[in-house]
Formats: C-alpha cells, sequence, structure tokens
RNA sequence: GGGCUCGUAGCUCAGGGGUAGAGCGUCGCCUUCGCAAGGCGAAGGCCGCGGGUUCGAAUCCCGCCGAGUCCA
C-alpha cells in the first residue's frame, strides 16, 4: 500500500536512479549504480567506509552540524535552538528521542503552528533501549544529535514534500563529496508516536546516514494501513521528517574504527591513558580487531546476550586467535568506549536538571550513572566520573553546560556515595548467603531485582570464596517474567461525552471571583449537571473542586464535586430531580473555599520559585495538590533538604508576598510562549491546545489553568508545615497560606501546650522535659526489671521451702493475684534449677500459668510442657514451651482448680 | 506508575509463636614498667509505628512510616 507512495518520486527517475529489490533481503531501492545488485545495507553489505572516509575532508561534531545547519539555512530554512533532552513538553516520554518528537503532538497534528517551516535543528537526543550494544557495535550511542530538516504540510498550503527533500539530502552528500553513483536510498515504511509513513533510508558505504521520513498517515483504529501492526489512515497534514546523524556523518568523514573514536576522540584518549589496560596487542593490531569488530557488529543488527557471543566467536576466527584472547583485547576497550558515551549522556541529562532518583525519569539517569561507575571499577581509573563529564562539557561548547557543572558534579557525586553503599550492602549480602549455601539461580535474579547486585559481581565475590557460581544464560528472561507476573491490565476508558455536548465555557479564567453566573442546563447524566459556561472550577491542575449551589425556580441543589472531562464541566449535585434539561439556574459558589484555593495556588507557585532560588536549576515541580487547609508540592532534588534551606525558603516565599506583586494571566500561543519563556513553564503539567493560559507570579512563569489571587499580598502568611522524601530525588513540602497557614499555626501552638501542659512546663522547655521524662522511663523499666528478678530469688526459695515431697520429687503449686508473665517466668527461672521440682505458678487475674520440671521430674517422664497443656486445655485457653519451663494462659477461671488438681494428680502418677 | 527486599544493641547481623542473642565497638577489672595482644566482667534494646489473630507476637496477618532495589 506505501509502496505506490515511492513511485512518484521523480526527482529519482529524472536523475537516472533506478529501483531494484534486494536479491538478499527482498526490499526495495533505489541506484545510480548499474552493477549494484543489493540494497547495501547491512546485513546485506558490509561497512566499506572503514579505513576509507566518504567525504571530502574530516569533520568534527561542531563543524559537521555547522555544514548541515547553514546548508539548509542557505536553502530557506531558519535555524530553530535545540530543545532539551528531558521531554518536559510531552507527558508520555521522558527523553526527546528524535527531533520530531520536538514537535509532537501538537505541531504535528496541527493544532499549533511550528516555530518555522521549513525549519533545520541539531537535536540531541537520548535513546537507552540499546544501552547493551553501545561501546560493542562500534556505532551505538545513548547520546546523538538528529540533525534534521522538517516541513509542515497542509492542505492549505505544502511547502515541500518528497521531490524535494530527496533532492535536498542527495545536494548535500554531493556537497560533502559523495558521489551520486555511492549513494542508496532504501525504501523502508516507518512508524512511530503515533504517526507512520513512507520512508527513504540514505545509505552510504553501508552506513545509513539519514532517514526521510514521509508522515502522511496517524494511528487510527479502523484504518486501511497495517504497518507493524497498527492501523493508520491518512492525514490531512503531512510532514517532512528527516534525520541525518551527525555522529554517523562525522564517523563516516574520519573512517575510523569506531564512531566513538571519531567524535570524542579526546575523551577516549584521556580514559586510555587514565585506565589500566593491558591487551596483548599492539595498538595498530587493536585497531584492526576494532575495525573488524565494529564491520562485524555491522551487520548483525543490535548486540544482545548470545549474539554477542557469536560476533565474538565469528571474529576471533576471523583473525585467527582464541576468542577468550579476543574478549580479554575488546572488553577494556568496549568499556572506555561506552564510558566515553555515557559520561557525555549524564553531561546532557545532568545539564538538563534531570535528578537522579530510582523511579521515574530519574531512573534512567542513576541507571546510565551506575553503568558508568562499574565499568570505571573494571578499568580502575583514576579519573573520576565528574572529570569525565566535565571534559564533554569543554568539548561540546556549543551547548553551555559550564555553568551547571558545579551542580552536576555535586549531583554525580552523590551518586557514586549511594552507589557504594549499595554495593557494601550487596557484598556483604551475598557474602552472608554464601556461608549458608550457594546461591541459586533465581536466587541472583532476585539479588539483582530486589538488591542490585548484578550478577557478575555475585559472581566474583562467590570466586573470592572458593565457590563456583553457575550463571544462568536466560538471566535476563528469568528477570523478565519476574516483572511479567506483576503486570496488570489497563484501566478502561470512560465514553466520552465529547460528542454530545459542546465544551463549556469556564468563566474562572478571567474572573476568578466571579461568585455567581447564570447558564443553561444542557444535559443531565446520573447527578452529572452539563451547563453551557460555568464559574465552578473542576478538579484540575492539582486544585480541588468547587463547591456551591444550583438555584432554580422550583429550589436549590448543592453542587459537591466538579470533574472535567473532554472540556466538559460536569457538576456533581446531591439530587438531581429538581433539575431538567433547557432550564435555565444560577450557579452560586462557595467563596470561602475557593479563595484557600486560590492562594493556595498562589502560594505554589511561590514555593516553588523561592525553593529554585534556594536549591537550584534542577528544581521542577513533580507534582502538586492544593487543597483546602493545605497544599503540598513535590519537587525534584537529590539530597535532603536542610531546616535552614527550609527557612529560606520559608523567607523569601513571604517576602514575595509582602512585596505585593501583581499576578497575571494571558492566553498565547503555544510555540510563543515556549519561545519566550522556555519549559519551565511546563512545571506543573503540559497542558493541550494550541493556546496556553500563562500565569506569571512574580518572576515565575507556568502553564497552569488555576484559579490566582490577583497580586502575591492576598495570599497571606505562608507556613511551610513539613517536608517528606516520596521518593529518591523528589522532596515534598507541604504547606498553608493565608488563614489556614495561621490555623495551623494555631493548632500547632494547641498541640505544644497540650503537651506542655501535661507535663506541667512551658513549651520551650517541653524537649529538655521529654528527653528526661524518657531517660527517667528507661532507668526506671530496668530497675524494675531488677527487682523482679530479686524478687523471684526470693519467691523461689520461699516456694521451695514450702513444697510437697511427692516420692522423690518436690512438688508445688503458688498462685499469685496478679504477676504478669515475665514475673512468673524469673521466678520459673530460678526454680529450674532445683532437679527434684515441679511447680506450678498460676496468676489468678489474668490467668497466666508456668509450670517448670527439674531435670528429675523430666527423667520421669514428667515434662513442663506436658503439663501445662493439661491444665489450660481445661480452661479454654493453649500453652507449650520447653521441657524445662513452659507458659500458657486461659479463658475460663472457675475451672482452675479442677485443671491444677487434674495435673497434680498426673505428677503424682508418674512419680 | 508497578513489582520485590529489608527495618532487632552504637555498627554488622542471627533468631522467625513460648525468658531477646552473637561478633565488632564502648566501659571496668586482671596480666604488664608501658604498649600491642589476651583473659574476666559490665553497661547498652518501645525487636520502626499502629491495629488484628492467639492463652501468649520481635516472630503470623493487615495498614502506615522509613530504607534499598529493579522495571516502565
Amino acid at each position: 500500500m506505501l509502496e505506490k507512495e515511492y513511485l512518484d518520486i521523480t526527482f529519482l527517475v529524472n536523475e537516472g536512479f533506478e529501483r531494484k529489490r534486494c536479491p538478499s533481503c527482498g526490499k526495495y531501492f533505489w541506484t545510480k549504480n548499474p552493477e549494484r545488485q543489493v540494497c547495501g545495507d547491512p546485513p546485506c553489505e558490509p561497512y566499506s567506509f572503514i579505513g576509507n572516509p566518504m567525504f571530502r575532508k574530516k569533520f568534527d561534531l561542531s563543524s559537521m552540524r555547522e555544514e548541515f545547519l547553514s546548508f539548509f539555512e542557505k536553502r530557506g530554512h531558519e535555524r530553530i535552538d535545540p530543545y532539551p533532552v528531558i521531554a518536559r513538553w510531552r507527558d508520555d516520554i521522558y527523553l526527546t528521542i528524535a527531533s520530531i518528537a520536538d514537535f509532537q503532538p501538537f505541531v504535528t497534528s496541527g493544532q499549533v503552528p511550528p516555530p518555522a517551516n521549513p525549519l533545520v535543528i541539531s537535536q540531541p537526543c537520548i535513546r537507552l533501549d540499546d544501552l547493551d550494544s553501545v561501546g560493542k557495535t562500534g556505532r551505538h550511542l545513548t547520546l546523538f544529535e538528529m540533525m534534521a530538516h522538517h516541513a509542515f504540510n497542509s492542505p492549505e498550503k505544502e511547502v515541500y514534500w518528497k521531490n524535494e527533500t530527496v533532492e535536498l539530502c542527495r545536494d548535500f552528500l554531493n556537497e560533502l563529496g559523495v558521489k551520486d553513483e555511492h549513494i542508496i536510498f532504501k525504501e523502508e515504511p516507518w512508524a512511530g508516536g503515533g504517526n507512520a509513513g513512507p520512508c527513504l533510508e540514505t545509505i552510504v558505504g553501508g552506513l545509513e546516514l539519514a532517514t526521510l521520513v514521509f508522515m502522511n498517515l496517524e494511528i487510527y483504529d479502523d484504518g486501511d494501513i497495517e504497518i507493524k501492526g497498527e492501523r493508520y489512515r491518512k492525514m490531512d497534514n503531512y510532514i517532512v521528517d528527516t534525520g541525518y546523524g551527525l555522529e554517523r556523518f562525522v564517523w563516516a568523514s574520519s573512517g575510523s574504527p569506531t564512531v566513538y573514536d571519531a567524535i570524542f576522540p579526546s575523551v577516549i584518549k584521556e580514559i586510555r591513558s587514565s585506565a589500566d589496560i593491558l591487551t596483548g596487542f599492539s595498538e595498530n593490531e587493536l585497531k584492526r580487531i576494532i575495525a573488524e569488530s565494529s564491520k562485524l557488529a555491522g551487520v548483525m543488527g543490535d548486540l544482545r546476550g548470545k549474539k554477542l557471543i557469536q560476533l565474538r566467536d565469528e571474529l576471533a576466527q576471523r583473525i585467527g586467535i582464541s576468542a577468550d584472547e579476543l574478549h580479554n583485547a575488546l572488553s577494556p576497550v568496549e568499556k572506555i568506549y561506552a564510558l566515553a558515551d555515557h559520561s557525555r549522556c549524564l553531561l546532557f541529562m545532568l545539564g538538563d536538571g534531570l535528578v537522579p532518583s530510582n523511579s521515574g525519569a530519574g531512573y534512567l539517569g542513576r541507571l546510565v550513572i551506575r553503568r558508568s561507575l562499574r565499568m570505571m571499577e573494571d578499568l580502575q581509573l583514576e579519573l573520576e566520573l565528574e572529570d569525565l563529564v566535565e571534559m564533554h562539557a569543554e568539548t561540546m561548547k556549543e551547548f553551555d553546560f559550564r555553568r551547571k557543572l558545579r551542580l552536576i558534579r555535586d549531583m554525580l557525586k552523590h551518586e557514586k556515595r549511594r552507589y557504594r553503599q549499595t554495593v557494601e550492602r550487596g557484598i556483604r549480602l551475598v557474602e552472608r548467603r554464601l556461608r549458608k549455601k550457594s546461591i541459586m539461580s533465581d536466587e541472583l535474579v532476585e539479588l539483582y531485582d530486589s538488591h542490585g547486585i548484578p550478577p557478575d559481581l555475585v559472581k566474583s565475590i562467590a570466586e573470592k570464596n572458593q565457590i563456583k557460581i553457575d550463571m544462568p544464560d536466560d538471566f535476563y528472561s528469568l528477570l523478565a517474567e519476574r516483572h511479567m507476573k506483576a503486570e496488570k491490565e489497563k484501566k478502561t476508558i470512560e465514553p466520552e461525552l465529547i460528542d454530545r455536548f459542546p465544551k463549556t465555557e469556564k468563566l474562572y479564567y478571567d474572573n476568578p471571583y466571579q461568585k455567581s453566573f447564570e447558564a443553561v442546563i444542557l444535559g443531565i447524566r446520573d447527578n452529572a449537571i452539563i451547563l453551557d459556561r460555568t464559574a465552578f472550577y473542576p478538579e484540575s491542575g492539582g486544585q480541588d473542586n468547587d463547591t456551591g449551589y444550583l438555584y432554580t425556580q422550583q429550589g436549590s441543589v448543592r453542587v459537591t464535586d466538579v470533574q472535567e472531562s473532554g472540556g466538559i464541566v460536569l457538576h456533581i449535585v446531591e439530587d438531581p430531580s429538581v433539575l431538567n434539561t433547557g432550564e435555565v439556574v444560577k450557579g452560586e459558589i462557595d467563596m470561602e473555599r475557593r479563595k484557600r484555593h486560590m492562594r493556595h495556588h498562589t502560594a505554589t507557585h511561590i514555593i516553588l520559585y523561592s525553593a529554585r532560588r534556594v536549591l537550584g536549576d534542577h528544581i521542577w515541580q513533580a507534582g502538586a495538590r492544593k487543597e483546602e487547609d493545605r497544599a503540598r508540592l513535590d519537587i525534584t532534588h537529590y539530597k535532603k533538604i536542610t531546616p535552614g534551606e527550609l527557612r529560606k525558603i520559608e523567607r523569601i516565599a513571604n517576602e514575595i508576598v509582602m512585596s505585593n506583586r501583581k499576578v497575571r494571566w494571558q492566553w498565547m500561543d503555544r510555540i510563543e510562549a515556549e519561545k519566550k519563556f522556555g519549559f519551565v513553564l511546563y512545571q506543573g503539567g503540559v497542558p493541550g491546545g494550541e493556546k496556553i493560559r500563562v500565569v506569571q507570579v512574580g518572576r515565575d512563569v507556568q502553564a497552569c489553568g488555576g484559579t490566582h489571587c490577583t497580586t502575591t499580598g492576598e495570599v497571606g502568611a505562608i507556613k511551610i508545615l513539613r517536608v517528606d522524601r516520596i521518593q529518591d530525588g523528589v522532596e515534598r513540602l507541604e504547606f498553608s497560606a493565608g488563614i489556614s497557614a495561621i490555623e495551623q499555626m494555631q493548632k500547632r501552638d494547641e498541640i505544644l501546650n497540650l503537651a506542655s501542659r501535661t507535663l506541667r512546663v512551658t513549651p520551650e522547655k517541653l524537649p529538655e522535659t521529654v528527653q528526661r521524662f524518657f531517660e527517667e522511663w528507661k532507668s526506671q523499666k530496668k530497675q524494675i526489671e531488677k527487682m523482679a528478678e530479686e524478687l523471684a530469688v526470693l519467691r523461689s526459695r520461699e516456694i521451695l521451702s514450702r513444697a510437697e515431697r511427692v516420692g522423690d520429687l518436690k512438688l508445688v503449686t503458688e498462685i499469685f493475684d496478679d504477676a504478669d508473665m515475665e514475673e512468673l517466668i524469673k521466678t520459673a527461672d530460678m526454680l529450674k534449677g532445683e532437679r527434684d521440682v515441679v511447680a506450678i505458678l498460676v496468676s489468678k487475674n489474668n490467668l497466666r500459668i508456668v509450670t517448670v520440671c527439674g531435670e528429675n521430674a523430666r527423667r520421669k517422664g514428667i515434662l513442663a510442657r506436658d503439663l501445662i497443656r493439661i491444665i489450660t486445655g481445661k480452661i479454654g485457653g493453649g500453652g507449650g514451651g520447653r521441657e524445662d519451663i513452659a507458659q500458657g494462659g486461659g479463658t475460663d477461671s472457675r475451672l482452675l482448680n479442677d485443671a491444677i488438681r487434674t495435673a497434680i494428680e498426673f505428677v503424682k502418677g508418674k512419680a
């Protein structure tokens, strides 16, 4: 179906390109070389550019990037600054994975005009999918720049489409010195991010340099086109989405063994000289081996598990050495490559304000950090991870990371400490387990999954203890299985009302003080009322919903909840029966509640700004909630907020309040707002739509749909109530504003007063008094224990003296009024040394019983455990214990005497 | 967002329904001219918090809090 899409690219035909079918993979491609049979894409053909550069000259990253950008600039494209690598404007992905991601979903769907059209950009992207391949294949990177030119076409206006795109690509390659005969355009359908379309891969020298995507399909359940298992339909808009791999271009221009050698040679050199590696090969031999490895990896695709071993074996055979020798030579070099890559990735991640964490986007950062640290340990580098990151910052001057380095270094230092703690903990844990038995493969999985100890670490610890451990080769599938079981079913999406009702006009945006309004009832669904317009604020953006009343001629109903679904506001009322569709109602909002929400909402913006000022630019909102009497704000931060910092934040927040600044809001064009304020706009989440509502509170700017005070002064006092760590890297600030803040402070005073009144001290003295009381309580507890012991000694002597002789045993029954178990057992403990003793100690009130049998009694078969069962069995309880001392209890004291008698008879029978 | 593991003495950890333990560390004594080392002894515990089950919970169950970790 997509096939005919390629046939109308007249440019290719006119230029003499011929469409052929690759006999190896069966796919179609275009070439100008009459000799060519195969498509030229690995695995059909190996790299031919290694050791044999393809361009007229060698480029580094900067010069290549500039070459590309200015080439397209000269051809009518506007140059756009790159977006962050953390995709803050998206709620479906954490990282920017392609240049087109910058413009999804609003620009690609046509809702929002692009920042320029056509445009050219070099967008740093991060992909962690092939993490394992990085360093090993010679071409995989976690961070790369996708150079791209985009044209956004609509039915009204076409900028350019397939022909021009292919021509631009061809011309660019020509300018770099690549002849037409060496260029192959391979047909390959493309899909991703809810869109799809035909695509041409541009291959030179066996290397895929660029991808020209003609995005003209959108995902649609009943679509007539199927690609990779999903159904698509034609879009009105059609978009030129190209991707030129900057690093690959640089690589191609240098012909080096790997992409890494081409793009950051200085960093690799530094790591190399700092690492202590012995490969057993000369520099040149090694270079040749690596080059061969890259070529072979090139035709093999991704390298995971068995495939890597396969690559190694084949390579070893080709070179004529053993697989072990090869592994020893390559693995440190691969680690150096991977490390150089990872540290560059970290520079961008952390530089964009990512805070490492154990979940969410932060986990991706930690993952890369820990991988790096592990490799550094293997290589025994003297350099620190911070140093590597800084080296990249020096090289990548176009991106201004310099002023962020201090923060990055600090974050990395923290992460290093954490990692070391984890490893130490892990080693202890493994050693402990090894002491008991060897470690099985399911245990290996658990150690990794629950404790973060990678299997090779377990193995090396085991080896140190002369224990062998079998590494299961299905380790990762076992791991995946564990998580598979945990997978849950998705929640079903409610049927939408969108098609039936128009979007509700929202009055609160313009005037948050509007208390009442008139509206027409458009529909009633159960107890949800739909109006044409409303001043009721639905729960959204973390702000709680309004409450209030709807009045009609007949009477009034209470609005208890307000929700929004697809732009339609649902007023949940207590009793919908008095309301009729078509009726005019008057709505009235509980303004006291609303005002509290407003103060808390504005206060949240103020606190966020203050936190950023005190803690740094890495502070991002990770969630927020504004209720009637308190609000909370989650922020990303990599260490605990100190009490001092907290006081500072609180202070600055209140200063902003007191300076009584104006709070402004306005509807802005989305792209324009992004350009003007940056992505800090999306702290509180990403709103939909072409226009976004931009709220400015002092110097804080956010896209926000909430209701706000008109000046900061109206917020009133802001009191931070507590900080919590809700997860690694995310701190939760709870606070109250305005009258709620006063209420909270009063509540705290009340608690203090209550506590100090009980202890009869002033609140100031409370801490030391509590401390003293606690100490006293502990020492008294100890004293009581000591006395109980002494008492037990005395009692046991006294009890023994009253013992009844039964045979050669001394039988005694002692009934206390009220003794606790501890007392009885202590006494019993004193008695148990007496060889002939059989004692039954009873506490009457709580019905606790302890029995004791001396050695002699036990020899006769009289065991404390049996005795206690005989007694407690009769009084509705149970018991047990050892042979010498047993304890138990019951519920029915009336049968106690009878029970004891039975026990005595049992003893007499045995004696 | 989901899963898993762990909270016991200052530290590292045993125990896993029936009297709270070990090693290290601390303190005291012995031995010594003194030190290292050793010997003997002692102090040090809301067994994370709150419910439940049970005659009895550090132990089993539930909830919460805290720490760690893996996966999206």
